[in-house]
DNA sequence: CGCATATCAGTAGGACTGAAATCA
DNA sequence: CTGATTTCAGTCGTACTGATATGC
């Protein structure tokens, strides 16, 4: 949904918080989808990569814990990372249901592009805020996740 | 896509704003959407019920402006609005290109409706944040906002 | 046996596009 | 003629479901 100037919104509308936050979350979609496809890539991309380099070789269903991606769409994704040589997929000799996923050196190599890309997106999603204003809306929204996450959703 | 424990996601990931800002929406949308949908309404009731409720009666291209809903969505959300009598759809006699929508009594009670099921929805989407803290959120996020809408997005 | 993994095909709902019909 | 409005049909990308094959 595009996003609309709140000061032609009505106002029970433009208060509620739950719209505040999705409104922002098109927006930051957005700018993420738009920054990431000029230089060939997709969220899924930088999701996975920055999980095989931060926590090593893992098989499919292990990043899909990890990231929140669906078992489904790590297949697919998996083969264009693969195809692009940023990851390789093993099977896995100890358990041979698996497929060992692990970041190549290219693909570490991507990753810091995409990192830089991402630092720029960042950027211009806040630039109205100020640094303390940042470091107060990551902490909120930390803690936000912390909560919602602690079960399985269930308040 | 489901909500991860902060702990284990990725440091590089688990930071970037537009991470948690999206996280957190999908958790905001589905808290709205299973919410309204226990008393049988969607997002798009309330956001075209109290628009009609503060502006008066409107065009549905004018409705579309105000909300974000894309024309093609209101001509089905007005269907479904008129069916249960929450609005009234007469073509306008001054520009017959036109539908004037208006709400009637029974949205209005509706509306009231709508707003007592959201507070609830909102309050425990932001359970973990003390009031003050809930303040700060929704200015900040009014603050991007309205930066963001300024222009077409484009930056 | 029950359970986990990878894969593929296909679904569901939401945002959006294109074109037609109508009219200012 | 240009441009706005309503409507319908259909597309697109994304999250997700179901089923299958394989192996623990």
């Amino acid at each position: 949904m595009p996003l609309v100037k709140p000061e032609m919104t009505a106002r029970r509308l433009v208060s509620q918080p739950s719209r505040l936050l999705t409104s922002m979350a098109v927006v930051a979609s957005r700018l993420v989808a738009e920054g990431l496809a000029e230089i060939g890539a997709r969220r899924y991309h930088y999701a996975l990569l920055s999980t095989l380099a931060e926590f090593g070789p893992s098989s499919q269903a292990a990043l899909g814990r990890r990231t929140g991606i669906d078992r489904s769409d790590i297949v697919s994704t998996m083969s264009e990372l693969e195809e692009a040589r940023f990851i390789e997929r093993l099977s896995d000799q100890s358990d041979r249901r698996r497929n060992v996923i692990t970041i190549t050196a290219k693909g570490e190599t991507r990753l810091e592009e995409l990192d830089g890309q991402l630092r720029q997106i960042q950027h211009s999603l806040l630039a109205p805020l100020t640094p303390a204003e940042r470091q107060q809306l990551v902490k909120m929204l930390l803690k936000l996740c912390v909560h919602h996450a602690g079960n399985g959703g269930s308040n």
